[in-house]
This record gives structure tokens, C-alpha cells and sequence, in this order.
DNA sequence: CGTGCAATTGAGTTGAGTCAAGGCTAGTGG
DNA sequence: CCACTAGCCTTGACTCAACTCAATTGCACG
């Protein structure tokens, strides 16, 4: 399972196989365990490094004082946690396992350290927190503006994506140890609307979910019914060239961003509907 | 206005004698104009670099098939956007114009320039996008459990912090060029609703928001009423003594970390009642 | 002096939440 | 080995917050 982590780190940055040596290793020495349930950081806390998923699945959730427990991140394996708290205040947020977790603890010291030495292993660092990034304003459009099916659709969709890439899915299954409680508090719905909507799914032939095994019947449609695309999950991939199509030094990069630096970009004027919201 | 985004970056790290000229003389030489509603970066376009907001609002949004427009990100002066995508990938959503707007263009391989020389003004965007992505983690929170009053109490609480920081806005009151399409989007809700509800705070004697200006009469009620804690958007300030309250070299920063690196961290068991959810 | 967008208001509908009861399963302890 | 308990899942009946549809006003801009 450490080898699901590199493999991914690998998608995000070439790494030196210094780094990946190190790396690898620094997994092992400070792996730790925690069973479900456990409170990894708790919010108000100052995050001392950072945690890199290597087995079971993890929440970033908070208590609301009117007794809703949201779910703002599922962590997978492969997955890091605690390096955007380091680097500012106290987290807001709570980690928290949901199964049987092994983490690896890397300190800040270790981390600064890394990423001056290694800037590939920074580099990965960096995108690993943009990839987190664009899922956060995916589900934030997930939770704001779909309804129950669709939210449910497009979260499948991204957790089976998300689970490909670390070898823990096949094309159209994985197990996912989730409750239906802890899916309606990452969705914003009920638990048992929740369970309403999965029985729809599944009469509707599309989807089962059942004994922490998700099954997709009909991928092509749940894809459209989450209105999801793949993209934003899209790692560039270990090629240098494909990872940066404009190098920062070559010159058409530079004429590019020159000429931005004149003129404002596309001078596209907004269609004037911004109230257009037919459904 | 450059001073305010000046003063801003200072928040976020002391910058150098040096980097502050640097970063002023850039803002003025880059300085674009762009109207109300034109759009920035459309998505799937490639960044070339980061814009840093002089004065106006832009949001970054997006164009679902349904119709909808939700709004992901409110874009006030002094906030930097784009910075995220130059190190990842294309942008997934769009960010355009909401008033007249002034932005600084600064590419990429201007910051990556500057990143490397000063490490103050790299940690300082770093912190600035480290908050965004709390932010982005509160907008989760809102939209995904909260009612469309607490919605926009907790939003205009935020907005208010916000522009506070650039000195924008007085204890309870600001400047808000958003129409009300603009905070259903923002908020995950109706246009017509959001009129309603505008109208209950209003009768409630707890804010007004009419002619893009917004008066909060009520700020405890409004705080407590959107569960609005501010702890999320504060800045370390500049002083480094309270910017990182263990540093990095620190013996007692390592002595715990390493104690981390053994034991797990709390071995707080969560509550049982996941299911708790009375409200 | 239209035309278009923003705001407002009313009436009716509905998706999702609430309340509540019952079944299934697994772990615990006598 | 068998209660007993505690989560979790399931289902039905009812409620309500928010959405939809629709019509009206007012303003700003060309």
C-alpha cells in the first residue's frame, strides 16, 4: 500500500529516486494505526506535519452546533492530510478515521526539509494540495446546486476515479466502507434520503450499494446524471512534457504571458443571462 | 488600492524591504482594467500566470448544463487568483468581473522568480491561498447545512471580515456591488428566495443589504444566527513570533513531533452518535 | 421611449426533512 | 449458547423550506 502512495506522488511529479527512496522509507518508520472512529487532528488544534494515507479511509468533518456533523473531504489512500494547516493557523476542520487507518506522520521539520532538498517532492507536495483543491469546488457545486440523485451520482463517480488511481477499483466497482450516514453528511442530504435515493438508483439499474461494495451498472449513465467529468481529477501524469505544456522557460510561454501582461485576456463579455437557471 | 493589497500580503508574512517594492512596482506596471462581466479565465483554458485583485469584486463560477451558475469564490481586492491553476492544471471553473475591476498580471515566471528569492513573499501567497481554501471549506459547511437565512448571515459576516481586512468596509457596514442573483448563486439558493429572505433580516431589524451597500444593525444576532466564528480568516499578522508559534527549528516544536511520530495523536474516540442530528 | 435586467410579491408545487416504528446484524457479557 | 444492546438500514406518513411560475414595478442605458 506505500506503493499505492508513490505511484501516486509518481502522477504528480517525477521524483527523484532519491525522494522516492526516502520517501518510501520515512513511510515505513512513522507509519501509524488508528481503528474507526478515531480523532486524528481535532479542529482548534495546531496541525505539527502532516499525514499521508497509506490504508482505510479518513473524513475531514465538523460538529455544528445544531447537531449536523459535515463531511468536507474524504481521504483515500494515497491522500495527504495536515500540510495546508502547517503552513497557516490551527485547523478548523477535524480529521477523522473512518476504518482502520495506517498513516504515516511526517513532521514539518521533515517536510521543509524535503522540499528544499527534493523540488520534485515539492512540487508533488504542491499538487497533491491543488488536487484537493479542485475536489473542495467540485463538491461545493455538488452540494449547492444538485439534487439528491445527482449529488450521490457525481460523488460515486469521483470516489471511483479517485480509488482507480490507487489501484483499489476496477472499472465500474470498489469497495467503499461508508455508511449511508456518512454519505448524507458529505452530500448535505439525510441519511434517510439517502437511503431513499440509493434503493431509486438501484431500481433504476444503475448503481447498487450495499455491504460497503459500491457496483455500477449503467457507468455512461450515472456519469450524465452527475453531470460529472472526469477532468478536474485528471492528473498531468510523471512526463515533464505533458506536465508542463508551457515550460516556464520557453519562449512562447513568455510571449503569451507578455502579451496578458498588456491586454486583458479573453474579452469575452458574459452572455447576459445570469439569470438563465431553467431546469 | 495597492496598499491595500500590500498590506494584506503583510498579514501573511513580513515581507522584505525588497519584496515589497518588488511586489508594488509589479502591481502598477501590470495593472489591467476589465468592465463588469468579462470573463478572466474561462475554464478549460491553461493559466499563465496569477492575477492579484487592485479593487473590484470577480468571482470564479461556472456554467452547469441545468443552467445554473453557482458561484464558487467571491474575489475581493487584495485576494490573488489563478495561482492554484499555474501549478496544476487547466482552470475547471471560470472567473470573471463582477464591477469594474483592476488586476495585476503576474506570470509565472515572474512568481516563480520571486518565490525563489524571497521566501517571505512565497510564503505569503501561500498563506493566501492556504486561506482560500479555508474559506472554501466554510462555503461547504454553509451551503451544504445551513438555511438560506443562516446562508446569507454567515456570507455577509464573512464579506464583512473580509473587506474589513482591506479597509473596506467599517464595523457594520460595506459597499456590496452584488445583486441578489449574485448571492443565490454565491449561496447555493433561488434569486426569488434570497429577495425573501433579505426581506425577513431586514424586517427582523438585523441587516439591510439595498443599493449595493450592506448594513448590519444587529451583528450579534447576524454572527449568531449564520454560526459565524471568524477564527477561520484570521491572518497570523506579521509578527513572526505569533505567525508560527512553534518554529520550524524550535526544541519543543520537535520534542512533540517526534512524540507524534511514535503514538498516535489524541486517542479521542468519536462520540457513538453520528447518528445525532437533532435540530 | 423601448428594451433588458434587478427587485418584488403572490400562489401553488415539490424535493427533502422530520418523526416514528420495525428489522437486521454484530459484538458483549452472563 | 443465548439474551441484550447498539448501530445501521428500511419504510411509511406527514410537514415544510425552498423552488417554480407568473405578473408587476422601477431603473438605467442606448
Amino acid at each position: 500500500m506505500i506503493d499505492a502512495l508513490i505511484q501516486r506522488m509518481e502522477n504528480f511529479s517525477h521524483l527523484d529516486p532519491l525522494s522516492r527512496n526516502e520517501l518510501r522509507a520515512a513511510c515505513i518508520a512513522h507509519a501509524q494505526y488508528f481503528s474507526p472512529r478515531q480523532v486524528i487532528f481535532s479542529a482548534g488544534e495546531q496541525a505539527l506535519g502532516a499525514y499521508f494515507v497509506l490504508s482505510g479511509f479518513a473524513c475531514r468533518n465538523l460538529h455544528l452546533p445544531n447537531g449536523k456533523r459535515p463531511i468536507t473531504e474524504l481521504l483515500l489512500p494515497g491522500d495527504v492530510f495536515g500540510a495546508r494547516a502547517f503552513l497557516f493557523k490551527p485547523n478548523d476542520h477535524a480529521v477523522s478515521s473512518l476504518t482502520h487507518l495506517q498513516a504515516a506522520f511526517l513532521s514539518r521539520t521533515t517536510l521543509s526539509r524535503w522540499s528544499r532538498r527534493s523540488p520534485s517532492l515539492n512540487e508533488a507536495l504542491w499538487r497533491a494540495r491543488a488536487l484537493q483543491s479542485a475536489i473542495h469546488g467540485q463538491w461545493l457545486i455538488n452540494v449547492g446546486s444538485r439534487t439528491a440523485i445527482e449529488r450521490l451520482a457525481h460523488l460515486f463517480c469521483e470516489l471511483l476515479v479517485r480509488l482507480r488511481a490507487v489501484s483499489l477499483a476496477t472499472q465500474d466497482a470498489c469497495t467503499l466502507p461508508l455508511t449511508q450516514t456518512n454519505l448524507a453528511d458529505a452530500t448535505g442530504l439525510t441519511p434517510v434520503h439517502v437511503n431513499r435515493t440509493l434503493a431509486r438508483l438501484s431500481r433504476l439499474g444503475i448503481s447498487t450499494f450495499k455491504d460497503n461494495r459500491l457496483i455500477v451498472h449503467d457507468p455512461a449513465r450515472l456519469q450524465e446524471i452527475g453531470g460529472f467529468d472526469p477532468e478536474y481529477l485528471r492528473t498531468p501524469g510523471p512526463d515533464p512534457q505533458e506536465c508542463l505544456p508551457d515550460s516556464i522557460a520557453s519562449p512562447q510561454f513568455d510571449d503569451r504571458a507578455a502579451a496578458l501582461m498588456r491586454h486583458p485576456g479573453t474579452l469575452n463579455e458574459i452572455p447576459p443571462a445570469a439569470t438563465a437557471r431553467r431546469t
